[in-house]
DNA sequence: GTCTATACCCCGATAGAC
DNA sequence: GTCTATCGGGGTATAGAC
């Protein structure tokens, strides 16, 4: 036995390989369907290892979507910096998730949404990551559209976080081909379309 | 104890009380922290009850499911034949959602939605109930599209489809009040820049 | 910090009387 | 069909040596 089933698995310490190998598994298979045994026998490290370093399975839970959200939000606002126009700034939303996506495990969707629908109970401890993602994206995406129009640009974030919304229930659902690409697309519209007639 | 914890539950047959159960508890908490036992106790049926009419948790979780699709398949139909105009037709989708929620246990978003996110296995035999009410959305709304618009009706019924999974998510969400009338709203938008520029 | 071994519990499913 | 009692298995978490 003792086969690799990741090979970057055993580069880093511990800590990371742990928190590696529950953001794929979690992600890949679902919260409950994944057991400890499985996080450990991918990321190379004995139960104990597990236990010193978290609280246990929910405080691996909490710290791998904390990780994410720290990622995303930096690999976010790098897009929105890299953008010329404040369109553009609204619009790398969509590409920041691609270039997420493309540089750490895909998944099958969006993290927060499939947490939010494994684990309801608001008293979980994910709860406060879920709900950060949230203030993130809200307050965001308010000051991007308000960039892009005067004209009530609470109602335009609305809908483009409306739309994210679906891109990413439509990754989750996998019927139709391309849910990002077809999300950027519709957005692009909705902003031009404010653009135009204000 | 002995206690009542769904009123409803004991007017009907066991097998119905066990399918309410089902639908509610997996629906509210989800479908792994729901255990056999809680539905058993909230339907008033026995164990062995279960497992005569149904193969098991899995079986009763198909059956909920299917029933669901049923539901929703007719309510939403009749939502479509009540509307007068090609638009409010494509548009009664998200009356029927409202309809359905009032009439049925509200539960917490889309049963599919959820179902698809703590078993993304295809091998799971939920996975068919999935995927035909993938087929249902999207043979009935490009064909309400069609109705509507001559220019590329498929792509205003992505849209819709679009639009409408992310009022799913929004409520599963729950980061704003209103996902199923901002849907509406927005998709009402849609259709009309269609029908203005054709 | 890391290993092996194990305690302890809950879950899904079944057995057998009625 | 419905009840009570229970079996077997896998789950999380811990103990104790190194």
């Amino acid at each position: 036995m003792e086969q690799d089933t990741d090979a970057a698995a055993v580069s880093t310490s511990p800590r990371n390989r742990l928190l590696d190998a529950a953001d794929e598994l979690f992600s890949r298979d679902g919260i409950a369907r994944t057991s400890v045994d499985q996080v450990l026998h991918r990321a190379h490290v004995a139960p104990g290892t597990l236990y010193a370093h978290f609280s246990g399975k929910d405080g691996l839970l909490v710290a791998a979507l904390r990780r994410r959200l720290d990622r995303w939000d930096r690999l976010w606002q790098d897009a929105i910096d890299a953008a010329a126009s404040p369109a553009d700034k609204l619009l790398a939303l969509f590409d920041a998730v691609s270039t997420y996506r493309g540089r750490y495990t895909p998944g099958r969707g969006c993290a927060f949404l499939a947490t939010s629908t494994e684990l309801p109970d608001p008293g979980h401890p994910a709860h406060a990551v879920i709900t950060a993602e949230s203030t993130l994206l809200l307050t965001r995406l308010n000051q991007l559209a308000g960039a892009v129009t005067t004209d009530d640009p609470a109602s335009l974030a609305g809908d483009v976080l409306l739309v994210y919304d679906g891109a990413m229930a439509g990754l989750q659902r996998g019927r139709t081909p391309d849910p990002l690409g077809q999300g950027r697309a519709l957005a692009s519209r909705l902003i031009r379309t404010r653009i135009e007639t204000q």
